[in-house]
RNA sequence: GGAACAUUGGUCUAAGGGUUAUGAUGCCACUCUGUCACAGUGGUGAAACGAGUUCGACUCUCGUAUGUUCCGCCA
């Protein structure tokens, strides 16, 4: 080792220790008859201490050469501080200097190695190795590390095997875009980069492997967005001999072990909604349920309190839905212009908004009045259960499409009020999705999860009828304050079964024995009854981590265009390697 | 595939159809023996690319490139 301790390690009970640490230069405070210099490693600082009549005059000339982040190594003897700095672990010590070796000088970095940096997140993102020498980014990586670590821990407890899948694999037609790599030994043909281990920890199941898990790159080529990677990570995950309900409580577990390890919070109860309630009173399949604002209906299959009074906007809509927000009564006028922007966005789309104010004198004033008396009014304040001081904001339209609008509308409220603290976690499973989803584009019913995944035993016979809006499946997401961070699927472990469903889904027996028909072919031998989930690893990082932007947590990320701006990639290739792969570009 | 916004010294940024283009920070030089975002003095250095409007464009318009965010998309 060049060095005897790290730049963090170093107290008062060191001292008068002959010591030699390494690190980078990170400021060099040249006092004229004293120098300091801030030595930094992963592990702190620790200051050095030059001075004019003490030290050796070449050592004060080899230290008059440094600059921003030279790396050196320097020896001394460890001694207390007449002076201490309280902000830094090491402040009470510092290291009187007798050697200083410069191991490698280096240029100015083009933005400040500091905590706040000067640097843009372009200019950050091209010299992503220096960006990591910061502290923040350097503790998410750590943090990732630490989540990676305690679920192998836990996963390893509980008998898990952690199983490699292949990454050179086969494209599928359905879901998102595949990667494909040419294949020179087979000209033409092309393998896949896995959208996820699907099929393959399936067959591991009927290899009898009982719990695998896998922390595993995954790769999709859509378009991305700021939780969007086209090589992301996943938590990988399948059990045998198993219900729904072995999954949810285990998994359970594993972000309760994580919330407790990582970030010594106790998440207490994990609550469950099912799809159709969550789609109800959310207008989302991943609520943020740290705040009440539940939708409260006028106006729908079950309710009217709206129509025949002459307000032609709610008259003609099948829905009049609204929230209840507490204590804003009080909005202006500019207020609600924002509001009523906000849901006009053409991302949002609704055509407007109404509100109601609950005055603090009791009295109900709204956008209205024309049409509705004040016990319509009323009526409505008791649907809400508002009281005093509040506000009701309301939509109308069609059925889901207007419970989404109020989603974003919700949300954007929620974080009005400060009610989505990052610090504040809420963890609940989204339950009974539906199995199928009709594409109006395609004129077909899609798999919403994935093919594989198992009817309700209740609802296979909405298969035989045709009705496949109706049947549910045994699939569920658990979602961290409305954020999707994983799902799965109790899977169909029945080749007739698979069958039917690769029917429904318009694939002919041949394509799906073209696709599947390995995975159709291992359920003749002995498929045992299994299930499991995915958790999106990096998306688990951020929330722990209390950002937004998924990012910040992988070590050499791509931006917006799937492009890596460090090292230039995507790029172009030889001719000679295109020749070599027989492909043409056009 | 679509939309919005952005692009000014190394970095971050200000104003404004006519300026010597603002400030901060960095960097360089000098001073400084208890600094730690050291301080002081002086210095250095800038309009993404292309076309247009105009007497005159860094400023307005259009296009291109790049970036960010969103919609579509992401079983």
């Amino acid at each position: 080792m060049l060095r005897t301790h790290t730049n963090g390690e170093l107290r008062l009970t060191d001292i008068n220790k002959e010591v030699t640490l390494c690190g980078w230069v990170q400021v060099v405070r040249d006092k004229g008859g004293m120098i300091y210099i801030d030595l930094r490693d992963r592990y702190g600082i620790t200051q050095l201490i030059l001075e004019e009549s003490k030290t050796d005059k070449a050592v004060l000339d080899t230290v008059r050469t440094l600059s921003r982040e030279f790396v050196i190594a320097a020896t001394g003897t460890v001694i207390e501080r007449l002076a201490k700095n309280d902000k830094i672990p090491t402040g009470d010590v510092e290291l009187k200097v007798s050697n200083v070796t410069i191991l490698n000088p280096a240029k100015l970095p083009p933005f400040l190695i500091e905590d706040k940096t000067d640097g843009g997140d372009d200019i950050r993102m091209k010299y992503r190795y220096l960006d990591l020498r910061r502290n923040p980014v350097r503790a998410n990586l750590v943090l990732r590390h630490q989540v990676a670590k305690f679920t192998r821990n836990y996963l390893d407890n509980q008998d898990f095997i952690e199983v490699e899948t292949p990454v050179l694999i086969k494209s599928t037609p359905e879901g998102a875009r595949d990667f494909v790599v040419p294949s020179r030994m087979n000209p033409g043909e092309f393998y896949a980069l896995p959208q996820s281990p699907q099929t393959f920890k399936q067959l591991l199941m009927v290899s009898g492997f009982d719990r695998y898990y896998q922390i595993v790159k995954c790769f999709r080529d859509e378009d991305l967005r700021a939780d969007r990677q086209p090589e992301f990570t996943q938590i990988d995950c399948e059990m045998s001999f198993i219900e729904q309900e072995d999954i949810l409580n285990m998994f359970e577990g594993l972000i309760r072990h994580l919330f407790t390890e990582v970030k010594g919070i106790d998440i207490g109860e994990v609550s469950r909604m099912t799809y159709a309630h969550a789609m109800k009173t959310y207008g989302s399949d991943k609520p943020d349920i740290r705040f009440g604002m539940e939708f409260k209906e006028l106006k729908s299959e079950d309710i009217d309190l709206t129509s025949g009074k002459g307000f032609a906007v709610f008259d003609d809509a099948n829905t009049v839905v609204g929230i209840c927000v507490k204590g804003c009564a009080e909005y202006t006028r500019k207020q609600m212009d924002e509001l009523t922007d906000f849901v006009k966005r053409p991302q949002i789309g609704a055509k407007g908004m109404i509100y109601m104010r609950y005055n603090a004198d009791g009295t109900l004033k709204s956008s209205v009045d024309k049409f509705y008396s004040e016990e319509d009014l009323k009526q409505w304040a008791t649907t809400f259960g508002a009281e005093k001081g509040d506000l009701i904001l309301i939509l109308s339209g069609d059925g889901d499409k207007v419970r989404k609008q109020l989603n974003e509308l919700r949300l954007e409220m929620g974080n009005r009020l400060g009610l989505r603290n990052p610090n504040n976690y809420s963890v609940h499973w989204v339950v009974d999705f539906p199995l199928l989803e009709y594409g109006e584009e395609d004129d077909r019913w899609f798999a919403m999860h994935h093919p594989f995944t198992s009817p309700k035993p209740e609802d296979i016979q909405y298969l035989a009828s045709g009705e496949y809006g109706k049947i549910r499946a045994n699939a569920y997401d658990m979602v961290i304050n409305g954020v999707e961070v994983g799902g799965g699927s109790i899977r169909i472990f029945q080749k007739e079964l698979q069958a039917k469903m690769f029917e429904v889904l318009g694939f002919s027996d041949e394509e799906a024995k073209h696709q599947f028909g390995f995975l159709m072919d291992a359920f003749e031998f002995g498929a045992p009854p299994h299930g499991g989930l995915a958790f999106g690893f990096d998306r688990l990082c951020s929330l722990f981590g209390g950002s937004d932007s998924i990012r910040d947590f992988i070590a050499f990320p791509k931006n917006n265009s799937g492009r890596d701006v460090m090292i230039d990639s995507p790029s172009t290739i030889d001719q000679k390697q295109l020749n070599e792969l027989k492909i043409k570009t056009v």
